[in-house]
DNA sequence: TTTAATTCCTACTAAAATAGTAGTATATTT
DNA sequence: AAATATACTACTATTTTAGTAGGAATTAAA
């Protein structure tokens, strides 16, 4: 499972990339009332997400954070690496948090690390072609879907 | 992740498959040193697969365990389930440990569930058709290939 | 019938990871 | 100068995971 930290950031995210417009800088504590996070903790995660490059801030009176990249450009998988979140379901197929198993003699031959690493594979194939913009289509895409009643057809 | 518990389930039932032949009681000591696995811990960890109906056991002097179904009926997605390994990325896409977000108002609607779905049926659909008798099968396949010196062409 | 070897089971303890907070320093605007 | 932000370090608390202790019950064989 992903931590709280690595949804928390990927939530923030999308409320930024909702006003990328007018990338003006946007409140921690705006941010945190709107994706219902923790205040101090997101204060936390967004720091640690300016020093990753992916935001840049503004201190002071009218300060905040912004996207430094555009949203196209914010790729799930990257989010969740850089939060922490490993997304192999096991160390030995982890690229960021590899840790060979102690008693496998060879590793190559493994056939539980085998089928783990085929179901890592899948799972990057999603997460690193979903960006954040993608993220926000999917969601008016389904609102559409969910309340057709609106519409006068 | 999964847990340590859940590696160390699959790898004493792949333990147990191996010898499914003449499917007599093995000892829990002789599963622990052959996979590295803490004796205690494993007692703990078959106790609890002997409960979900997965192992039968033999108490006694010449007792131990033994699988109770097929290598080939015994998948790995229900062995994940059964040790408490969330497949799932998020809590609100977990069938066995759903939880919503405290912030979501309609989660059929949420962009991020919806990837994070797909993430998980991805998953699902190899780790579902995956068995104890396939991961042997792989582990005998990719021997071969990695040690093709020994043959004599 | 005793002994040895095993699983059964409850109740712990220890360690690690995660989640979250406190408080002060620093920068910016008004 | 006052008000309002972020920056940053250093904690604390909580939860989860990993692993252990130790005796009861069971079985087989001497």
């Amino acid at each position: 499972m992903l931590q709280k930290k690595t949804k928390y950031a990927i939530k923030a995210l999308l409320s930024l990339a909702k006003e990328y417009k007018d990338n003006k800088p946007m409140k921690i504590s705006e941010i945190a009332e709107k994706e219902g996070i923790p205040r101090k903790f997101l204060e936390a995660i967004l720091l640690e997400l300016r020093h990753h490059g992916i935001v840049g801030s503004k201190m002071g009176a009218t300060g905040g954070y912004y996207l430094l990249k555009h949203p196209e450009e914010i790729m799930l998988s990257n989010v969740i690496r850089l939060t922490g979140g490993p997304i192999a379901l096991l160390p030995c197929v982890s690229l960021n948090f590899y840790e060979p198993c102690v008693e496998c003699v060879n590793e190559e031959v493994c056939g539980l690390r085998n089928v783990i690493l085929e179901v890592r594979e899948a799972s990057i194939k999603i997460l690193s072609k979903t960006s954040l913009a993608d993220i926000l289509l999917r969601e008016l895409k389904l609102t559409k879907k969910v309340k057709p009643l609106k519409t006068k057809g």
